[in-house]
RNA sequence: GUGGGUGUGGCGAAGUGGUUAACGCACCGGUUUGUGGUACCGGCAUUCGUGGGUUCGAGACCCAUCAUCCACCCCA
């Protein structure tokens, strides 16, 4: 075999591309009833933002990104996530001299080196929304509601939403050092991988799915004891608020995310039907990423949405539109005249916004009929040396199996008429 | 990075060491000259991911390698 596209790639072939196409139009659509407007920034960026965005400590910039030296020397890499670039457009572009909050939303691929699985690709597309320069709880809330309002519009069932508080960092600190003081007696209870989360990332611990690690943490202290009245009035306004918006939600105090940038509130979307990897949109607060990335102290939300993973819980739930008939009908020109003629009705067919195409490969009339039927045209033009002469041309509906001769003259305009009855 | 599964034509899939690699779908062509969706007929893998090895003999056994899938880690 020759060469072949690289790992957790994918090519997306006609017949799979339009659905991508429907799931990116009614994001789209959704984004634009919000006021969300779209921004497109680098494949590629300095390799120190995402090192500072996403953070030193996380996986993704400690073994997941595609970094390269450029001829320049200098080091670039392919956005494992659009946060980052976002804000850092935010502050180049001083964004924050426009009114705010600056309400945008992206569409695109991020890379990060992973080994491949269900749901997990090197390059994957991801649709996100990032609010800047707003710190209210209606805020959360508002992005949360987009995300559920987007589900609801796709027909998608059997979600999980959870919602949590990870809090500030002040309070955040706080918490980490009584989870470390209830999880000492017992970390010999815990897994492996926790035993190096507990001086590393002992919030992870929370979220560990090894079952003796959730027995361990069971009463441990939540980030709700240890919240300020600042944090913690704000995560019950945005309870109350979404709510208000009609969204199901569970309230999670073990969701933990990955990212170092977060605070305050936290959220994340699950179907457990699309295997391993459940998690369909994840996101939250970052109130301190604008400053860190150097621009003005700026609050911050967004999520990020794997559209792969919820392109698989569309077809498992079998919500994805049927597919239409490609062509409205198929010219078939018999001979070298009539496929001259043939080839500007065509033309001026098309001209018209019609969908209509012909046999390409000079086939027989018999084949290139059966080749209509196939690409569900509705209606075959029949164009032979016999009709040539007689200036006339055969009409034939294929759903009916009937036929009539139409005057070459009116040709396009009696195939309109069919046309527009149609659509 | 770690662990497990799989690899036969475009797709699905038989084939438990022995002569010519089933079958289904798809595709292409035909069933008298220019009329489709059905039916019938025919065509479509010098070869079983690749490279070695065992054997009189290998798609089947062994080794390596590559690819792919699933899971862990982590994330969308």
């Amino acid at each position: 075999m020759g060469i072949q596209r690289p790992k957790g790639t994918q090519d997306l072939l006609p017949g799979t591309v339009e659905q991508w196409q429907y799931l990116e139009a009614t994001i789209r659509c959704v984004c634009r009833d919000y006021g969300y407007e779209e921004i497109r920034t680098p494949m590629f960026e300095a390799t120190e933002l995402f090192q500072r965005g996403v953070g030193q400590t996380t996986d993704i910039v400690k073994k997941e990104m595609y970094t390269f030296l450029d001829k320049g020397d200098r080091s670039m890499t392919l956005r494992p996530e659009l946060t980052a670039s976002v804000c850092r457009a935010y502050v180049e572009n001083k964004l924050y001299g426009q009114p705010q909050p600056v309400k945008l939303y992206y569409i695109g691929p991020m890379f990060r080196y992973e080994r491949p699985q269900s749901g997990r690709f090197r390059q994957f597309h991801q649709f996100g929304v990032e609010v800047l320069g707003a710190d209210q709880p209606v805020v959360d809330a508002e992005v949360i509601s987009l995300v559920w309002n987007l589900y609801q519009r796709l027909g998608l069932t059997q979600l999980e939403v959870h919602v949590n508080s990870v809090g500030c960092p002040t309070c955040r600190a706080k918490h980490r050092v009584q989870l470390q003081e209830f999880l000492v007696t017992r970390r010999n209870e815990l897994c492996n991988d926790c035993q190096e989360r507990f001086e590393r990332n002992p919030l992870r611990i929370l979220d560990c799915k090894n079952p003796s690690c959730q027995a361990a943490t069971t009463g441990a202290p939540t980030t709700y004891d240890t919240l300020c009245p600042d944090c913690s009035t704000h995560f019950e306004r945005v309870l109350v608020l979404l709510g208000l918006a009609g969204v199901v939600y569970r309230v999670n105090p073990r969701l933990v995310r990955g990212l170092d940038y977060y605070t305050k509130t936290a959220f994340e979307v699950m179907v457990e039907e699309i295997g391993a990897q459940s998690a369909i949109c994840g996101g939250g607060r970052y109130d301190g990423l604008v400053e860190e990335i150097g621009g003005p102290s700026t609050p911050g939300i967004g999520f990020a949405m794997g559209l792969e993973r919820v392109l698989t819980a569309l077809q498992i739930q079998n919500k994805l539109p049927e597919e239409k008939p490609k062509q409205f009908a198929m010219l078939i020109a018999l001979g070298e005249k009539a496929q001259n003629e043939g080839f500007s009705l065509l033309s001026a067919l098309r001209a018209q916004g019609m969908p209509v195409s012909m046999d390409l490969l000079g086939r027989s009339l018999k084949t290139q009929l059966k080749a209509a039927n196939r690409q569900g045209a509705q209606f075959a033009l029949i164009l032979g040396e016999e009709e040539l002469e007689r200036n006339v041309l055969l009409l034939r509906d294929l759903m009916l199996g009937e036929q009539m001769e139409v005057p070459l003259v009116e040709a396009v305009e009696q195939i309109k008429k069919k046309y527009q009855r149609g659509v």
